[in-house]
DNA sequence: TTGAAAGCGCTAACAA
DNA sequence: TTGTTAGCGCTTTCAA
């Protein structure tokens, strides 16, 4: 773990004739202290190279300053981006991250949950995997008075604050802009209906025909597997259509952004044939030619906003009534769906 | 840190009247412990819902069985496949995982390296930052005698192994391509020279360059930011050049892709006109249009490689014989650069 | 303003 | 095969 001798307080407290509780008083800047034992006894401790043993001091302590992140895929603009705002208000806080994908896999989040337990996390942020349904993983977690914060990919729990955007919504604007578009046949490449994220696009583009008075065609929803996604052979679904759509709403850019190059090579002229919209505003969405339509939200802000939040809970700051905090999202129009 | 009572070995010692050094012993499955105790002990501490407090453990043992990971950003299809590697033989071999990211500056490496020193890492996997020149931050961790390895961005360190690619080779094979395509005047899209992999690939340019009898020409070598690509800036400087080059040689497949993208806008045929190489392979190196031809290697790989060397170390399994690792790429050709 | 002392939960040397 | 015991390094209560 590291050299033969570690310097301990003890050594510092040897080293001042002062005794060890002294020495972690004011390596803590407790107030009791004279200002200049804390001083003499800092200096000292960087003189002699100290460096406080986390363990003993969480041991202690029953408290470890550290958060859980448990998120679907690192692999993701959107998702290192919730990442960097959860890092900066954390370390601003002086807590550490451990972070750990489920790879879209709730049998992975599972232990992931597991090991974050056993690393005696004080808080926990959860993004769940596209295939987990319930909730039963985290109840001990609950049980064990941990606070679970979920953010984007959410669920119903008792006592968990979340924050998402409002999927729903977001799925109803795409749609809107495809109609305002003259797209009268419009396919929506869907992600599993038990996360949160993808059941409200699918609700909001359900609606939006709807209102619109189009019907809801089931054979007009595809449901590629988004764990190893073969943008090939939802291109191919679709061209295979009898009636080809005039219209696509993809529930993430990289998706919609190889479906379109796929489509393109067959022929298709986007936006003309087919208007393109994709979601998250993915660095590709601007590279992709045509540039991709796409739905933008602020993943540093959500992931600002939920370590706040956690961070406000672990330190009791106010009466934990959960909430479901909501950002905001955006439509960016660009070429791929913009047919005037 | 969790509910009121959390349950201790002492709690399942004293439920099986027998001492606590029996429950630690069977827990850990000791040999020494009879079978039928080791039974009961593990069904016993199920039931009560124990959990191993790790701090106590790590306390004891002076060890962690953490490994850190610094690496530039979490947000590249390359890096998430690094860390898959990494975290798949790490768990394998039961350690766990601290990743942070440095975004590129060593002020942040810096501290990150700390941090990781603070949590009392058992050993270092670190790929650095591009503006990192130099050594001084981790030789204490050296001095602690904390195993540390590099993979990809890398420097030069006594007793440290490192996993690379030949970035010379790939650079050069790069733009021996280009040359094959009858380019003649090659821009190279360069990194920051004082990271490994961005001074290989340069001087394989310059190398391939030379060989083929063509003169180096400084104006040709552009040197973007790569903390805040402004790819447009880049691609107007390309086309404000006298005469247009005919060849592009990325760093990046992101910077390919970007820079490509603006040309086709500004009406520049590629491959016809500027044929372009990427590099790494990206996932959006198969979306944009043209395709990118590109440079392949193994991020799955070389994080299995560097997890499981340090892992070998940590073990003491073999002399720490500090050695370079080098990992085989392959130039993927695609439309981008292919004029026949 | 400081010190003495106990104990967080676990492991391992030594003893039996 | 199991138990006794000490101690990892720190924080905090109580006392001075």
């Amino acid at each position: 773990m590291s050299s033969p001798k570690d310097i301990t307080i003890y050594d510092i407290a040897k080293e001042l004739h002062i005794s060890a509780a002294t020495v972690s008083r004011g390596l803590n800047d407790h107030p009791a202290i004279k200002k200049q034992t804390r001083e003499k006894i800092h200096e000292t401790a960087r003189r002699m190279g100290y460096q406080q043993n986390i363990f003993a001091s969480n041991l202690r302590k029953q408290k470890t300053n550290t958060i859980g992140v448990i998120i679907p895929h690192l692999n993701s603009y959107f998702t290192s981006t919730v990442i960097a705002g959860i890092e900066k208000v954390a370390n601003q806080s002086g807590y550490n991250l451990i972070i750990s994908q489920s790879l879209e896999s709730v049998r992975k989040e599972r232990s992931n949950v597991d090991t974050m337990f056993n690393s005696r996390v004080d808080g926990l942020l959860v993004s769940l995997a596209s295939d987990t349904e319930g909730f039963d993983h985290f109840e001990f977690i609950l049980q064990k008075k941990i606070p679970l914060i979920f953010f984007d990919r959410v669920v119903e729990a008792p006592n968990c604050s979340s924050i998402t955007i409002n999927n729903f919504q977001a799925g109803y604007s795409a749609t809107q802009h495809l109609l305002d578009q003259r797209c009268r046949r419009i396919v929506h490449v869907a992600g599993n209906l038990r996360s949160s994220v993808y059941d409200g696009r699918h609700s909001g583009y359900k609606q939006a025909l709807q209102d619109f008075g189009l019907d809801y065609d089931s054979a007009l929803v595809l449901f590629p597997d988004l764990r190893d996604p073969d943008p090939g052979r939802t291109a191919h679904d679709i061209l295979a259509m009898d009636t080809l759509p005039d219209g696509l709403f993809c529930v993430s850019d990289t998706q919609a952004a190889a479906i379109m190059s796929e489509l393109r090579r067959a022929g298709v002229k986007v936006p003309q044939q087919i208007a393109v919209v994709g979601f998250n505003n993915d660095l590709l969405s601007r590279v992709v030619e045509p540039a991709l339509t796409t739905v933008y939200y602020p993943g540093q802000e959500m992931g600002e906003v939920a370590a706040r939040t956690l961070i406000r809970k672990l330190n009791q700051e106010e009466e934990h009534q959960p909430n479901n905090i909501v950002i905001e999202h955006r439509l960016i129009e660009r070429e791929s769906s913009l047919r005037n």
